[in-house]
This record gives structure tokens, C-alpha cells and sequence, in this order.
DNA sequence: AGCAGATGGATCC
DNA sequence: TGGATCCCCTCTGC
């Protein structure tokens, strides 16, 4: 499928919405008349008339109303699940969700329309705020553009969409999946994480080798490096407290660090981690915690270790010379989570940090102390991920859960306000996976970034939750991609260092996509293949499709189908998306 | 099938 | 600073 922009989508969405409300309302009114509620839902019609901004709608509810019906006082009428007033309804319409007209847009948070009438939601720019002109340089910047630019190509190339669903396992993991990883060497391989605790080995090319270690952790796989001199090893940071190095081979762990050596006394004493990053160069790991701490940690320390001894935290290697050695040092507000690191992949100098105080940092690993950041940028909510491009390490890309991705297009330049805002749903519910976007480390034009979506569209009358492809030098949507039978939100995104593949996380699942013209001209001749797991676990191959999915659709018309029934009818046949 | 629970963040007081 | 309360598209297990 070609890439498809929000622009071809949205009218097909507006056109089901329409009916929908339409028919739902009429629906309505002819239940309730029987009821002897007409004039209620008829006021509840008209508001919902001019809320969808249909003028004639509310004439012909004057007219009805002209007609005459005792009004009542009492009724049983439904309240707006989210104001709790009444008069109007939230909550799906079928397959689409309406928004409660109390509360401000839940897509870009500003009063006055609701989601569905966002400006954000139909502009195919999908909501950036443009950068704004720079007419200042520093020097570092003319050092970028001489050492950098070059070796930047000039001509963007056509970016290839991993669009269709290749294989994938289902309930792979007994808790939903918090991270993905793809093996630095051998292409098939992908980790995954999960909220247990749980490390996931899968070869998603022969599909059914898969294996989860149950071991290594006893709660959330927040973050997943692979140890960047032995790709057999893999470190993990967790919300136990503790860093695993885990042998891909045998699956045994060693703890790297453990910060509960006390175990359990109780929550305000409990150290999660969360950020964690390799910086090759200083041969160390680097982990922060739910306090606002930054520890670092000697990467080949674990070739002294023998399990089950855990490292007490007097021998944490520090990398400062200037500095006392085995100190957590507070590099976000005192309390706060500090969710993400990542290390400037050409600078080995910088690093790059966020979390739950509203900024992501900018640090210089020669002077880690507190307060001494080289720069602060600030968001209007939680920072969720925040990620030095990956080539040039020269632009930063920052997922907010104030609904917006934020690029700085230069570190070397004005760093004071953020090159563009994006406008995009990833505000998450509490029980979900934060939403990362990520950069495709494969472009070289370092601008196409993957992130899920957390407000659902109605596709043929499917609420389906797409995964977006957002060219961040402009905020276009490049392509939403989605599956009929992925109904549950996908958070966790991850694009291959080397193929043209997405590996996504929903729920318990894995899910590998490729670009969908591959296997059409037969170039990779794909088996798609589906595992399920669960009590009898069964293999499913995915065989040819036809186009005749009416069926399908109508099973799926006009309800949310997020139902136990509709996730287990996961065919071969009804695999297609329907556009 | 229906419901509780998970232990997240914002906001208000 | 801390407790109470709310929440909007979850998902699972009992």
C-alpha cells in the first residue's frame, strides 16, 4: 500500500461518523418515543446536531418540536459519562468516539472543539507549530554545517513503510509488552520486554523459535541495551531496582546492580529504574531512577560477577575523574522519574535525559552534577522519550504526554524553543505503555520518525488504533499503519537497524511488519505466519486473501470492537486491512 | 459476564 | 508537601 496521509483517510472517517451519529440519534429518539421521553432526546439530538455543526439537523428537531410533547421532569435519560451532565452523551458511537463538549479537545488540549472538529485531527500537517526564523548562528553550528551537512544527502529519499502485518506472535508475553529491542547483528532476532519482568528471544523469521525468560526481573523490563562489544548479551533496567546482563544463549542473568538490596520497605523507599543507555566510548552503563538519579555503572563489570552476589552500590565505576566515586547524582527534580537516557551517538560527551519533571536535559559527561546541565528544555507535561537523531546526533526528538512530539532541528543552535511542536495523540491512559516516538535509524535524511497512537479512528467501522509515520522536519503524517485484527493499541515501536521492518508491541503481542509491495511482486516471498499463544498453542499460516471481506465488515460495523470475541478472531482471511 | 485491580499523573485543597 | 479524587478509547484474571 502506498503511503497513505490523513487527508485521504479523514473524509472516509467523517463520512462513517456521520451516519453513525446520525443513525444512532434517530435510533435513539424512536427508542426513547416509546419510552415517552421524545422531547429529551430531542434537545439531546439538536446538541448533538450543532456539535457535528449540521444546522438542518437542528431545524428538523424544531419542527419536531413544534409538533408538541409534554416535556417531563423525570426521566431515566442518560448522563455524559464524563461531565456527568446531561443533554449530550460521550463515549463511542459505534466505532468512533465522541468527546464530552465540557472538556477541552483531548487531542490538543485546548478548549473550544472537541477531537472530532480538532484543527489537528484534519490538517494534514497533523498540528506543527513552525519553527520560528533563526537568523543567529553559533559557532558549533558552522562546525556542523561544515562537518555534518555534507555527508547528509541533499535529495530526500522516498521513505519505504513497513505497512503489512508478516508475522507475529500473539499473547507471547503473560503481561503487555514495555519494550522492544532488535539484536545489533543478526537480523531476525528481536527482545522484548515485558511488565512482569519478563525477557522475550524470538526469531520472527523462523517464527516458532521463541523463548521467554521468566527470571530475570520481577516486575516492568523498563529499557533493553544490547552490550555493544558482545551482541550476545543484553542488559535490561528495571522497576525492581536492579540492572540484569542477561546471556542470550542460556538466558542466565547476572544483576548488575541492585538498588532494594533491602528488599520491600515500602513505596517511598522503593528504587525503580527506568532510563538506561551504553555509552561504548566510557565503556558504561548508564541508569536513572524514579528518584531524579543518575547512576553509572562499569559495562564489563559483570565478568567479575558471580550470581547470585549482588554489586553493592560502593563499587559503581564512575567515570569522572574529578569527582567521588559509587554517587547517584540528581539530575531531575528530587522525586521525579526520570524515564529516558540516550547517549549522542557521535558525541560521545553528550547525554541526553528526561522524565516526569517536565524537561528533558542536556548533559556533558565530563561535569554529571546536579544542576549543571548544559540545557534545560521544558514541556508542559511528562517527557516520555527523548532521542538524539541517530546518524548525526544532531537533533533531538521528544515524545511529551501533552499530546506532542517536539524537534530541535540543531543542538548547535538556539535551543530555547523547539524547532516544531506536533500535534499527536499519545496522551495514555494509565495502564499502557508510555508512547515513544522514535527516529527510523535507517534515514538518512533523519526525519522519519514511528510512534503509536492512542486515540482510535474508525476504520470501516473498526476502532482501530493506527501506527503513525511522522516526517518530523514537516509534521506530515507519512502513513498510518493498521490491521483489522491489532484492535488494541500499539505504544511500544521499534524500526530495524538494517530491513524495512517495524516490530510493534500491543497488548501481549508482538507484531513484525514489512512493506506490503515486497510481497506482492514477489521479491521477498513472505510466509506470513501467525503463533498464538496461550492454553493450546496453535499455528496458524496465513493463507491467500480475498478481497471479499464484506462479511468481516459487517461483523465489525457499528460496535467498538474491542470485545474478547473480535480479538480472538484473529484469521488468516479477515487479516487485510479495509480502506 | 461482570467486576476489581493494577499503583500514574494532574489537580485541588 | 501531602492526601483525596478524578480520569478519556486498558487489559487481565477471578
Amino acid at each position: 500500500m502506498a503511503p497513505q496521509t490523513r487527508r485521504l483517510a479523514f473524509p472516509k472517517v467523517v463520512i462513517e461518523r456521520d451516519s453513525d451519529t446520525e443513525q444512532s440519534s434517530s435510533d435513539d429518539e424512536g427508542q426513547k418515543e416509546e419510552e415517552g421521553e421524545g422531547p429529551l432526546s430531542e434537545s439531546e439530538s439538536e446538541e448533538e446536531g450543532k456539535e457535528n455543526g449540521f444546522e438542518e439537523k437542528s431545524e428538523e428537531n424544531f419542527d419536531a418540536k413544534k409538533k408538541g410533547k409534554a416535556p417531563i421532569t423525570i426521566s431515566l435519560k442518560k448522563v455524559c459519562k464524563v461531565c456527568k451532565k446531561a443533554g449530550h452523551e460521550a463515549g463511542f458511537k459505534g466505532a468512533t468516539y465522541i468527546d464530552c463538549p465540557m472538556k477541552p479537545c483531548f487531542l490538543c488540549k485546548m478548549p473550544g472543539h472537541t477531537t472530532m472538529s480538532c484543527p489537528h485531527r484534519v490538517a494534514i500537517e497533523h498540528g506543527v507549530t513552525p519553527a520560528p526564523h533563526r537568523n543567529t548562528r553559533n559557532a558549533l553550528e558552522y562546525v556542523f554545517e561544515r562537518q555534518l551537512r555534507p555527508r547528509m544527502p541533499l535529495i530526500k529519499p522516498a521513505y519505504v513503510i513497513p505497512d503489512e502485518v508478516n508475522c507475529a506472535v500473539i499473547r507471547y508475553h503473560s503481561r503487555r509488552v514495555t519494550c522492544l529491542e532488535f539484536h545489533p547483528t543478526t537480523n531476525n532476532i528481536l527482545l522484548s520486554g515485558d511488565k512482569k519482568g519478563h525477557v522475550g528471544v524470538w526469531d520472527f523469521c523462523k517464527v516458532s523459535e521463541k523463548m521467554v525468560y521468566g527470571n530475570i526481573h520481577s516486575c516492568i523490563v523498563n529499557n533493553m541495551r544490547f552490550n555493544p562489544t558482545n551482541d550476545g548479551a543484553v542488559y535490561a533496567a528495571s522497576s525492581d531496582g536492579t540492572i540484569s546482563c542477561t546471556d542470550l544463549e542460556t538466558g542466565i542473568a547476572l544483576s548488575l546492580m541492585n538498588l532494594n538490596p533491602d528488599g520491600w520497605q515500602g513505596p517511598n523507599k522503593w528504587r525503580m529504574l527506568y532510563g538506561m543507555d551504553i555509552n561504548q566510548e566510557k565503556g558504561v552503563v548508564l541508569v536513572a531512577d524514579n528518584f531524579g538519579f543518575l547512576y553509572l555503572s562499569g559495562k564489563d563489570q559483570i565478568l567479575f560477577f558471580r550470581p547470585p552476589q549482588q554489586i553493592a552500590l560502593s563499587i559503581w565505576v564512575d567515570i569522572r575523574t574529578n569527582s567521588k566515586s559509587g554517587e547517584a547524582i540528581l539530575i531531575h527534580k528530587k522525586g521525579s522519574k526520570v524515564v529516558g537516557l540516550h547517549c549522542n551517538p557521535i558525541q560521545p560527551e553528550l547525554l541526553l535525559s528526561c522524565g516526569n519533571d517536565h524537561f528533558a536535559r542536556i548533559w556533558d559527561m565530563r561535569r554529571l552534577e546536579a544542576g549543571s546541565s548544559l540545557y534545560n528544555l521544558p514541556h508542559k507535561r511528562v517527557v516520555n522519550s527523548a532521542y538524539f537523531s541517530p546518524l548525526s546526533g544532531s537533533k533531538i526528538l521528544t515524545t511529551s504526554q501533552d499530546n506532542r512530539l517536539r524537534i530541535w532541528d540543531s543542538i548547535f543552535g538556539n535551543l530555547e524553543s523547539p524547532s516544531r511542536e506536533i500535534v499527536h495523540s499519545h496522551d495514555f491512559n494509565r495502564h499502557l505503555t508510555p508512547f515513544r516516538a522514535e527516529w527510523d535509524p535507517k534515514d538518512p535524511s533523519e526525519s522519519l520518525a514511528v510512534v503509536g497512537r492512542y486515540i482510535s479512528e474508525n476504520y470501516n467501522g473498526a476502532a482501530l488504533h493506527p501506527i503513525d509515520f511522522i516526517d518530523v522536519s514537516t509534521g506530515q503524517l507519512v502513513a498510518e499503519v493498521m490491521d483489522p485484527n491489532i484492535t488494541t493499541i500499539s505504544p511500544v515501536n521499534k524500526l530495524h537497524p538494517r530491513d524495512d521492518v517495524l516490530a510493534s508491541g500491543s497488548s501481549r503481542s508482538i507484531f513484525i511488519w514489512r512493506p506490503k509491495a515486497k510481497s506482492e511482486v514477489g521479491e521477498q516471498k513472505d510466509e506470513r505466519k501467525i503463533i498464538v499463544c496461550g492454553r493450546a498453542e496453535k499455528k496458524q499460516k496465513f493463507g491467500d486473501q480475498s478481497d471479499d471481506s464484506d462479511d468481516d465488515t459487517c461483523k465489525m460495523k457499528g460496535k467498538n470492537i474491542k470485545s474478547k470475541k473480535s480479538r480472538s478472531k484473529l484469521t488468516p482471511n479477515n487479516l487485510k486491512r479495509k480502506r
